[in-house]
RNA sequence: GGCGGCGUGGCCAAGUGGUAAGGCAAGGGUCUGCAAAACCCUCAUCGUCGGUUCGAUUCCGACCGCCGCCUCCA
């Protein structure tokens, strides 16, 4: 496997750490607000990495984060009043922040499952990891990393020579490029110093601590829960595009400070979704949730197929033409898979087909290998389809062929059964009354009930084995 | 101002120092009662201008355009 490392932007050889265990952690969701699509490249690309390594024979320990406490949204003023995205939230909806955390953490992963995302080994949450924090902070304080500033508890960044490797950035660069938008603050030693413990009466989410009752900082419960459950080492660390900096640079800066030990190994960040143009946010309000999608006609195979269709670092345009050209090729893949290799005769083996399914395995296979090039995957298949209808292939070679488009979909996962619907008995009536039509040459009423068919959105597709339907 | 990314056919999108995968759409065929599906055929010289090179879309420089991070954000 070759993959992209953001630390030193370039496509690396990758070796674990550990014998054939690949131990990731992904920046999860802040469960404060129903994730959107844009959210959801971030876990494709993580899910992405999860299955491409199983596929490739790796075993994977994969680790996502609950962020249920809220970030800090002003956490460069001058007062602790920084108010918390839960707490706000809660405050809007007149809501016990403890509520919305366990609904929108449920809501993210029923999301996930309809995006058929597997499920992470452990889905930590931050409020149940304050002790492991909490700990990791009295250790940098001890080691100098940290000073107490009245409540507040802040990293000392220019205890950090390497601050900024990640991002490129340098404390000289943000100082000057800063000037006059980060605020210098009374309590902070400098203005790049991040918190690790704030204190605030008015807060609702708080936990006692050494440094007073409060609440941790932003960037903590990454390096804190990652290390609990993957150690002080991870082989892979990802997020959004937008966790570079200043999230991944500050957990770096606390990990290695209190551990000694390189943090991260492999950096992997995935690219912007985009609408015309600009990035997708919740605060554009130009954001459409994954329910909004199925309830626009999109499965979640399709969803897949739009978000790894193309190379996980490029940006990706949000249009709704992209969704149904997505939902073509599901359907293109699907129907090869269930129709197109379904009741052949039977006839001798060729030596194509064999040929094909071969050469296909290894392209696929290389083609994840080279830091996930899934639009060079997905070509290897549209190829190997396009060879198998060539050839025509009997019903031992059509076994074979739906057997490796089985293997290959471990990666994809867009093939499974349409889900039955109440009507389906009633559209088998028909489209059985359409064939009786059929064989007694009785056109009108054929193509009648076909365009009643079509009315409530079932396609037909003729063969000399009988008449297949499906939703389109 | 600092850091970073992008600009490939109608649309989306891989990719390489030696004349550009794939998909979607479109047009023309084959097949079909008609369709659909499938198959066949057609459809780009890679933002602009320079440079390096025998040769650049691929390397370097400048420019134009677009975007992101630097503040919560996948």
């Amino acid at each position: 496997m070759r993959l992209h490392n953001s630390l030193t932007g370039r496509v690396e050889p990758f070796e674990t750490l550990h014998e054939n265990e690949v131990r990731m952690y992904n920046c999860g969701p802040t469960v404060y607000k129903r994730q959107h699509i844009g959210n959801f490249r971030a876990f494709a690309t993580a899910d992405l990495l999860r299955r491409s390594f199983e596929f490739l024979g790796y075993r994977v320990l994969q680790v996502m984060n609950i962020t249920d406490v809220g970030h800090l949204t002003e956490d460069d003023r001058a007062d602790a009043s920084g108010e918390d995205k839960l707490q706000r939230e809660a405050t809007r909806r007149a809501l016990d922040p403890w509520e919305i955390a366990r609904t929108e953490e449920q809501n993210f992963l029923d999301d996930l499952r309809v995006l058929r995302i597997r499920p992470a080994h452990h889905y930590p949450r931050a409020t149940e990891h304050v002790p492991e924090m909490l700990e990791m902070i009295q250790s940098l304080i001890d080691s100098g990393h940290a000073y107490r500033a009245g409540d507040n508890v802040y990293f000392d960044v220019s205890s950090f020579e390497r601050y900024g490797a990640l991002s490129g950035n340098t404390l000289a660069e943000l100082a000057a490029g800063a000037s006059g938008r980060v605020e210098s603050r009374d309590d902070k030693r400098n203005p790049q110093d991040f918190a690790l413990w704030k204190s605030d009466p008015k807060h609702i989410m708080q936990w006692d601590s050494p440094f007073g009752r409060g609440f941790p900082g932003w960037h903590i419960e990454c390096s804190a829960m990652s290390r609990k459950y993957l150690g002080d080492t991870l082989d892979i660390h990802t997020g959004g595009p937008d966790n570079k900096f200043p999230h991944h640079e500050c957990e770096i800066a606390q990990s290695e400070c209190v551990t000694g030990e390189p943090f991260v190994r492999f950096w992997v960040h995935s690219g912007w979704l985009e609408i015309a143009g600009e990035k997708m946010s919740k605060r554009a309000g130009t954001l459409f949730t994954v329910p909004e999608l199925v309830e626009r006609g999109y499965t979640g195979a399709d969803l897949r197929v739009y978000l790894l269709k193309q190379h996980y670092r490029s940006p990706l345009p949000f249009e709704f033409p992209l969704l149904d050209e997505a939902r073509r090729i599901r359907q293109r893949i699907a129907n090869f898979v269930e129709h197109e290799l379904s009741g052949r005769p039977a006839a001798p083996d060729q030596a194509e087909i064999s040929q094909a399914i071969e050469e296909t395995r290894n392209d696929f296979r290389a083609a994840l290998e080279d830091d996930l090039n899934t639009s060079a995957a997905l070509a290897s298949i549209h190829a190997f389809m396009n060879r198998v209808n060539r050839a025509a292939p009997g019903h031992a070679d059509a076994e074979r062929a739906g057997a490796l488009m089985r293997e290959l979909d471990a990666v994809f996962d867009i093939l499974g059964e349409e889900e039955a619907g109440a009507d389906d008995a009633q559209i088998d009536a028909l489209v059985a009354e359409r064939d009786t039509a059929r064989s007694e040459k009785d056109w009108e009423r054929a193509d009648a009930l076909r365009d009643e068919l079509t009315q409530r959105g079932i396609e037909l597709l003729d063969s000399p084995q009988g008449t297949r339907w499906r939703r389109r």
